[in-house]
DNA sequence: ACGCCGGCGTAC
DNA sequence: GACGTACGCCGGCGTA
């Protein structure tokens, strides 16, 4: 058994549980929220993080030494409320009843107690961990010591603390001794923040390094600062620093943890009126009795009675206990990670149901690695298996990264019900309680003090058991409502293809994005200077607010439109603003928002996030979020990777292919106006496309009676405008605004257009129309989205249903489309047992990982599979590039 | 300190 | 009011 001491710093905890949890009384009316607040923090402490042994640092009553050397040390806290106030004793007493030992040391804070001990003990222990919300503490993480933040319930090792304050431990005090810290009163260095102050301390080590450095500094605040406020950090690194030589005056045997509720403890709470507690206090001893009792006999239940469903509960505790469970064909499984986080490593716990009615649930988080990997092999790569799940995806790509292959056959709860309405809620508890009607123990009950083992079991449990069930309701409804192609066929099977993709990920340059970090920064800067001479004082350019005042308060530049809040400062105004030519600011505006974009939702954030273990970055993909059916991509997003204005091209040359290697692309080449031609069989739209002609300069012809070669550029522009604002419902308003035409231009030209493409008009009315009859619109493969809004009295909400009738389908069916090609491709390389990858799709394109010798055969095949995806009354048609990087696909 | 919302901007 | 589908950054503000 690893010895673990927790070390608690009580005034936090304290102060987080008042401020956390609402009033709350006893039966006598003295408030009690925080006690309340803090046994449940420490009842979770025991049961989730099984400390052998715990410390409750308290801060002294006296004045602190740190008050002598700064009067002002903590003196904006606001005075603490009266109702707080009456709990400290309270709160000391439970200490004392749960049989916790506490210390207190004169004229020092829980800090320097819990430093001291940290210190002390670091070598008695296996592993300690800080339960406070004191970033000064952070300083103490290492390889044996953690904080842990019980409230987010969220362990901090070393590495975490660099991700969340972007400095190490050991650079901590220096740290905040810059930043300050506003909640103590302690000053830091006027003029830098937490972003300055992490970078100084990246560039040089420690706050005495900056200082030795301070003439190299170039950026005027940071200059000013070293000059001028230098004194006030060297006070606050006074004040924060914690002391770590204290005279405890305890042995470690003493703090040794044997929680066990006592009738003391249970009368005192019942005069708190903490009803609750108690009976969560009595199922736990009762939990423990249980796992202790069967430990190794199969057989322990717990059944709890709940609407409709009666589930019962059982432990396993070996392989062979499992294997009896999987001789099932088909059973459902539920994984719990630790802080939620789908790692293969974090996998604590697991259960199963065969039957809908009887779990089995198997805790593994302590069991050896291999073990672990034996365990859940056991199931997933069992091709006789069928495995009912939630978010498969995810489990899918935490086993990949350990080279571990699902192989059983599977069936996604959270995908079936998107299908179902692909515009609904997500979460399991509302999927359970809509179709089976039963009501499951929630999340929050689970971050309660009640997270026991036991607790656990039944909380996955349900969960399990419920999955299964809701198979066979799923089904049957997705057959009632002709839906179960689309999910059987298209995006069940498309699971595993998102998930290799999501395992792969993209390789980055990462000198590059160095280098454009820097070219755009200091371009970005020079703008900011530019503006700042004319405006003769500084504003915050990246606040709408501010930039408003400037440009219409100081400026006096007339108004052009308006938000709800405010003056609008968007592109479409700066760029009038800019060419009335009254001011260079919006011309200047315009340049640095550009730049300010790119720098901080790409340049600066892409690289960060490039996972350490495989130096790729990888995105993730949902098949769940967007009720047309189009995927969406996050943390990153790799669909909105800039394309269209120059600068922001270039970042596309930092997603590359590996050595020997290139990246090939290949795009449906006008998708959806494709598909409007093949729905509304328009004679002339269809007839350009199969004469392969530019259906937008054909467009032009068209609507304007010019020849095809004499159309301008800025002709078929207007077309393309018209094309697709077409399929997205744009009314005439609307197309004048993006043409800056008059009204009636606009109204004009889309006259011209319908009676030249009569059928498009058609189409597009008889969308409307049956959708409101039906109250869905439909793809061509069967995807159906709902829409309520076409029902609507109002008729603003009304229109939106009719754009969104028409869009949906539109846009749905090119999703459709693509998906299909996404999973025979995908079979193609297996079978074909190619090294080619699929690493990225935008809507209309995909984006592989070629090796050269790869190179003609994936041409080949890219365009056979997708142009071949479904036969129209215009041909599908893939345009390809390929390059070393994303820039040079040509 | 944190979360939410509005404004804005990127993609298809 | 007026163009569909997303995600994400920043500032500002309210609440804790």
């Amino acid at each position: 058994m690893k010895s673990r001491l927790i070390l608690v710093d009580l005034s936090s905890f304290i102060y987080r549980a008042f401020y956390a949890i609402r009033m709350l009384n006893a039966p006598d009316g003295t408030p009690v929220n925080a006690v309340h607040g803090v046994l449940s923090m420490f009842l979770k402490l025991i049961s989730d993080y099984r400390p052998t042994h715990m410390l409750i640092a308290k801060d002294s009553k006296g004045p602190s030494k740190r008050k002598e050397i700064f009067p002002d040390y903590k003196a904006n806290r606001q005075e603490t409320p009266a109702d707080l106030i009456v709990q400290f004793d309270i709160i000391h007493q439970l200490v004392d009843k749960m049989g916790l030992i506490s210390f207190t040391k004169e004229q020092y804070e829980a800090d320097d107690v819990i430093g001291t001990a940290a210190v002390k003990w670091q070598k008695s222990f296996d592993e300690i961990l800080i339960a406070s919300s004191d970033k000064d503490l952070m300083q103490f993480v290492g390889d044996n010591i953690k904080m842990i933040d019980t409230m987010k319930d969220k362990i901090y090792s070393r590495e975490d603390v660099f991700e969340k304050m972007g400095v190490w431990p050991e650079q901590m005090v220096d740290y905040l001794a810059i930043i300050g810290d506003a909640s103590d009163n302690i000053p830091g260095m006027k003029g830098i923040g937490p972003k300055g102050a992490s970078k100084l301390l990246h560039d040089h080590k420690t706050l005495a390094g900056c200082i030795e450095a301070k003439d190299t500094y170039t950026d005027k605040r940071i200059k000013n600062a070293f000059e001028n406020h230098l004194q006030d950090a060297i006070l606050s690194k006074q004040l924060i620093e914690i002391v770590t030589d204290l005279n405890l005056d305890l042995d470690t045997k003493d703090l040794s943890v044997q929680f066990n509720p006592t009738d003391d403890l249970i009368n005192f709470l019942k005069d708190l009126g903490f009803k609750s507690v108690i009976k969560k206090l009595a199922d736990m001893k009762y939990g423990e009795y249980q796992a202790q009792k069967n430990n190794d006999s199969f057989k322990s239940q717990i059944i709890i009675d709940r609407p409709k469903i009666v589930f019962k509960h059982t432990h396993l505790n070996s392989i062979r206990e499992l294997e009896q469970v999987l001789h099932k064909p088909l059973i459902s499984m539920i994984a719990k990670y630790s802080n939620n986080v789908p790692e293969f490593e974090r996998m604590e716990a697991i259960s199963i149901s065969a039957d809908g009615n009887e779990s089995f649930y198997y805790h593994i988080a302590d069991l050896d690695m291999d073990i672990k990997k034996r365990i859940i092999s056991l199931i997933v790569q069992n091709p006789d298996l069928e495995i009912v799940g939630y978010d498969t995806k995810t489990h899918m790509v935490a086993l990949l990264r350990e080279d571990l292959f699902f192989n059983a056959k599977f069936y996604d709860v959270l995908q079936a019900y998107y299908n179902l309405d692909t515009g609904g809620a997500k979460n399991i508890e509302y999927v359970i309680k809509m179709f089976l009607g039963t009501d499951i123990v929630d999340e929050a009950s689970i971050v309660d003090y009640s997270n026991t083992r036991e607790f656990e079991a039944i909380f996955l449990g349900e969960r399990a058991c419920s999955l299964f069930l809701l198979k066979n309701t799923l089904e049957e409804k997705l057959k009632e409502q002709d839906l179960e192609k689309i999910n059987h066929d298209i995006d069940q099977p498309l699971i595993p293809v998102l998930a290799k993709m999501e395992k792969e990920g993209v390789l980055l340059n990462k000198a590059f994005f160095v280098k454009l970090e820097n070219d755009f920064s200091i371009e970005a800067q020079k703008v900011e200077e530019d503006i700042n001479k004319i405006t003769d004082f500084p504003i915050n350019l990246k606040s709408p607010k501010q930039v408003a005042e400037l440009l219409f308060e100081k400026l006096n530049l007339p108004v052009i439109k308006k938000t709800k809040t405010g003056l609008s400062t968007d592109i479409d105004v700066l760029q009038e603003l800019h060419s009335m030519k009254i001011s260079e600011v919006p011309g200047l505006l315009i340049k640095y928002r550009e730049l300010e974009k790119l720098l901080s939702t790409y340049v600066k954030v892409l690289p960060e996030m490039i996972n350490p273990r495989t130096g790729r970055l990888h995105t993730h993909f949902y098949q769940n979020n967007v009720s047309t059916g189009r995927l969406s991509s996050d943390k990153p997003n790799l669909q909105n990777i800039p394309v269209r204005s120059k600068n922001g091209k270039l970042i596309r040359k930092g997603f590359i292919a590996k050595p020997g290697w290139l990246l090939l692309s290949a795009d449906y080449s006008q998708i959806e106006l494709r598909l409007l031609a093949h729905f509304s069989k328009d004679r002339v739209m269809v007839d350009a496309f199969l004469k392969d002609l530019d259906i937008h300069s054909q467009t032009a012809s068209e609507v304007t009676g010019v020849d095809l070669d004499k159309i301008t550029s800025a002709e078929r522009s207007i077309a393309k405008t018209v094309n697709f604002g077409l399929m997205y419902g744009q009314s005439s308003f609307g197309l004048a605004q993006t043409l800056g035409i008059s009204r009636n231009e606009a109204k004009d030209y889309i006259t011209k257009y319908f009676e030249k493409f009569s059928r498009v008009k058609s189409f597009l009315d008889e969308l409307k129309e049956i959708a409101t009859q039906k109250g869905f619109s439909e793809t061509l493969y069967g995807r159906k989205r709902f829409i309520p809004e076409l029902n609507n009295q109002n008729r603003m909400i009304k229109s939106m249903g009719e754009r969104l009738a028409v869009n949906s389908p539109i846009q749905g069916t090119a999703a459709d489309i693509i998906k299909v090609a996404m999973i025979n491709l995908d079979k193609k390389l297996t079978v074909q047992n190619l090294k080619s990858r699929m690493l990225l799709q935008v809507h209309d394109e995909l984006i592989f990982e070629v090796p050269e010798d790869e190179l003609e055969l994936m041409k080949r095949i890219l365009k056979e599979e997708m142009e071949g995806v479904v036969k129209l009354d215009v041909p599908l048609k893939v345009d390809m590039g390929i390059g070393v990087n994303w820039f040079d696909i040509k």
